[in-house]
This record gives structure tokens, sequence and C-alpha cells, in this order.
DNA sequence: AAAAAGCTCAACCGCTTTCTA
DNA sequence: TTAGAAAGCGGTTGAGCTTTT
């Protein structure tokens, strides 16, 4: 059968956004909000391809994006996550408020994979050498200093990039058997419970589970799936998900982080629910 | 000062999943 | 139930930048 290109490749721009792009971009989905990519380009007079422009607008554009500067709990968040999610970029970019999955991607890739072999080669230095976190300090003030010329372009147009931190958005669910969605809501009653006053949650007939936005950390369930409950081999529910408490820990850990930082700008959403 | 090597990260590609008619 | 469309995801690439030699 064949699955048809995203869109046709001919006369379509690749490579690197422009400013002009980028602004025709942010425009066109302020005013008519995101979706419908593959229509968009043509409605909004972009010659790129709807995929290049979701992927743009997730990644770059996007006003509560977060950029730079992985701070050392975001990173040992990454960690813990990375060890019980495996590459699910995605739903850890979900605990990490205003960072992309391609971002925490890169950045896996690039520093914490071979800081993590360095520490398995020697496991005793749990702490790097003062000079090398030095040495680290020092290229991080440097490329603070000498930022991208994409970040400059978006200046340029007059956008002002605020640092704002937000909850995850609900991530949808594919449906489960019923037997599991008792099990699921404790879970996420449980998260209503230590987040704060007023959480609710539910699950919606074809099994999808809202919990005040946040998405649970649930594997992928597949329709009829109703055997053994491995999964991918990682995440199991059937029986007292050690995962899934780990995981609780570790986003109660983070939302008290987030509370620390008095200077963090909160959405009307999550203060409400920290109110 | 120049070349080589290494690093970073935006963007692309192809596949899977989900939605819808 | 099925097929096609749309969206989403993770792996990979490569240009541009930085560091080292």
């Amino acid at each position: 059968m064949g699955r048809a290109p995203c869109c046709s490749k001919v006369g379509l721009h690749k490579g690197p956004w422009t400013a002009i792009e980028d602004k025709i971009l942010t425009n066109y989905i302020q005013t008519h909000g995101e979706g419908h990519w593959r229509s968009l380009p043509k409605n909004a007079g972009l010659l790129r391809c709807g995929k290049s422009c979701r992927l743009r607008w997730m990644n770059y554009l996007r006003p509560d994006i977060k950029r730079g500067n992985i701070g050392t709990d975001e990173e040992d968040l990454i960690i813990r996550l990375h060890s019980l999610l495996g590459n699910r970029w995605s739903l850890i970019a979900g605990r990490l408020p205003g960072r992309t999955d391609n971002e925490i991607k890169n950045y896996w890739n690039s520093h914490l994979s071979k800081k993590l072999k360095r520490l398995q080669s020697d496991p005793n230095g749990f702490s790097k050498p003062a000079s090398l976190e030095a040495q680290e300090l020092h290229k991080r003030k440097k490329k603070k200093k000498n930022q991208k010329t994409t970040t400059k372009e978006s200046k340029e147009i007059g956008e002002t990039i605020k640092i704002k931190v937000h909850l995850p958005k609900p991530i949808r669910l594919a449906s489960f058997p019923n037997s599991w969605k008792s099990r699921l809501m404790e879970i996420s009653n449980g998260f209503g419970d230590k987040i704060g006053n007023g959480s609710s949650s539910h699950a919606d007939g074809k099994g999808k589970i809202i919990l005040d936005g946040l998405d649970l950390p649930c594997p992928d369930f597949r329709d009829g799936d109703d055997h053994d409950l491995g999964l991918d081999g990682d995440f199991q529910l059937g029986k007292p998900p050690e995962e899934v408490e780990m995981l609780e820990k570790l986003y109660e850990e983070y939302l008290e982080l987030l509370k620390a930082q008095e200077q963090v700008q909160l959405d009307s959403f999550a203060e409400s629910l920290w109110a």
C-alpha cells in the first residue's frame, strides 16, 4: 500500500529556519492555535512540511520553553527517569517543565551518557574531580555568553523569551483492560492526594486518564493485552509496581523543587494546584 | 595562526500509534 | 473492521561552533 509522504517535497524549504519563517509560524499559531499541521504550512504561507512546522514549534518556538543550562537537579531527574523509562524522551520531557524531548535526548547523548560511562568505569568516583567541575562551569559560562544565532534572531524580531514553569500537559493513553483501571485510579488518586487541594482524576470510557493535567507514569497499554503485563519489559503494573512508586516519589521531589524556586513564574493552572 | 578533532543541537527521516470515516 | 490520514516519537545526520594540537 505504501504511506503517502506527509507533504509534497517539491519546492519545500529544508534546513535551518529563518527569523521570518519563525515569525510567520508563531503568528499563525497564536491566531489559529496548534494542530492541523498538514494544512498549516499552506494556510500560513510557509514553504515547509507540516512535520517540520510542528517540530519547529514544539522544540523551539513554543513560548513556555526553557532553553539551555540544564541544572544539576534536572540532570539528576533525567538520569533517574531514564533508568526507569529508557529512551522514552517524550515521557521524560513530560516530567521536566519547559524541556523538550529533543533537548533531553540531545543532552543525554552528548553529556549524560558519557558522564554515566565515566562513573561506571570509576564506581568510587561519584563526585567529579573539582577540576572537571570547574572546566564544565567555565564551558557553560562561555556558552551562555555566545548565545546561538537562532536565539539572537528571535530577539531581533522582538520576541522576549520568558522562562515559565508549568506542569506537564496530559498525555493521552491508549485503551487498556478494565481490570487495570481500578489500579490506575488508585495511583492517580495517590498523586492527587500528594499534589494538593482540589486535585481530581478521572478515566474516561476510552481509557484516558487525566489527573488535573498530569499524565500518569503509565506504560503503553495495548488493546486486548490482558496477559503478561510486561509491556515493553521495563514496566509492570500487574504486581505492586515499584517503578510506579519510584516515579511518584521522583515526581513529588521535583514538584517540591519547583515550589522552592520562588522566582519561577507559575502558570495559573499550577498556581491553582499549589495554592 | 591554522588544521584537526570533538562537541552541540536543530532538523530530518522513517516508523508507530492514534484517529476517523 | 478496515484503510487512509494525521500526529507523535526516537534515531540519526550534519552544519556550525569550540577546543586542542
